[in-house]
DNA sequence: TTTGCCATGTAACTAGTTACATGATTTG
DNA sequence: CAAATCATGTAACTAGTTACATGGCAAA
């Protein structure tokens, strides 16, 4: 059975930052954890109903009483409790599915132009995520100084960093096979290859 | 509209490897791509079946007829067409869904305990995946000095090994982080922040 | 007044998982 | 001979995407 996780999404949306729309946790999600977690109206606004239906989360009564007002929810002690069950279980390993390794991997016949660019197209919408960083980091750190979940963000923006930096520079790196390989073949291709894994420690 | 990519992964490994069957196939993808593609049998087969139907891979005459014995499929001209057709459209962006990136951030109500062993746990695997690595690269690098895949191969590799790496250091980091938290509070947290960042080039 | 954003919602679809069933062949 | 592995397949399910519909409100 796979678990759904957006509901843990929506709860803890509700506990880091108070009561939200479902409009509002969308927006939350696309902007502070947009880099690493998606999720989509059709799966979130259904969700809300069944928590709310369950007691996991209630309705706050809301001014404007038109059809389509915007309807906050609060997350509610056994939603809390749930929120914590679930965080304290071990994450299930996500099967990863790399669209652009596959592409990379079946490249030959599409040759080393083709390649070339896929990895650059990779290269240029990481240095676009660099702007994005630093701007949730200046968030985070005047927001909330004093905050409690501080850590914890900074260690999940952290990952984000770590990871456009090393998709950066496995970019570079890959650059310098391919041209190794044009100038010489698989044999240049090697020795390019030993002479990068000896540059690492270990 | 979601485009199937199972489809691509067995014209590939059909591309790379020669004729092979379902189950074949299946042993090639958990052994060579694991770490970045999973396919299950209940889309494998199906799939087959679809990609024979349209011409794009062939059934091999095989010599025992007994039902269920393995039947091996080769890529056709026009299965190979399409799959360079694939290969060269640049990839879609993944919605990435980074569970346990999630949990890291709710952790608050949990505690550090629960977040160290989640980090642990994380690291742990790490380095069990830096044999399979290694492995790999063996296999890669004794099996077809001159094949013509080779750039291909290693630069996914590369990326396993890079993110393998990235990962290790990202929960060490973390420690450090989650130790200032514990010793300091958010304002030692930050200042622990600053100097990892510092080190860093640009 | 038109563009864009705020806001909620539903219908249709499908890719992929899980669990199960069947049986041959090899290995200890 | 039992266990593991090779091998193919199906049924049932569901999480998640996409596209569409509706309408208020604010700014240009």
């Amino acid at each position: 059975m796979r678990e759904a996780t957006t509901r843990y999404v929506i709860l803890g949306a509700l506990e880091m930052e108070g009561p939200l729309s479902g409009y509002e946790i969308r927006t939350w999600i696309s902007q502070s954890v947009g880099y690493f977690w998606t999720e989509s109206f059709g799966q979130l606004y259904p969700e809300l109903k069944r928590l709310a239906a369950e007691k996991l989360i209630s309705p706050l009564p809301e001014k404007q009483a038109h059809a389509r007002a915007r309807q906050r929810y609060e997350i509610s002690p056994s939603g809390r409790r749930l929120l914590a069950a679930w965080v304290e279980q071990p994450a299930r390993p996500q099967p990863v599915r790399a669209e652009f390794l596959l592409k990379l991997l079946f490249s030959r016949q599409s040759g080393l132009v083709v390649t070339r660019r896929h990895l650059e197209a990779i290269a240029e919408a990481e240095r676009g995520k660099g702007a994005a960083f630093a701007g949730a980091r200046a968030a985070l750190l005047d927001e909330g100084p004093d905050s409690p979940d501080l850590v914890y963000a900074l260690v999940v923006l952290r990952y984000g960093q770590h990871i456009s930096a090393m998709r950066r520079a496995w970019v570079e790196e890959s650059l310098q096979l391919l041209a190794a390989h044009e100038a010489g073949g698989p044999a240049a291709v090697l020795n390019a290859f030993h002479e990068l894994v000896e540059e690492e420690p270990r």
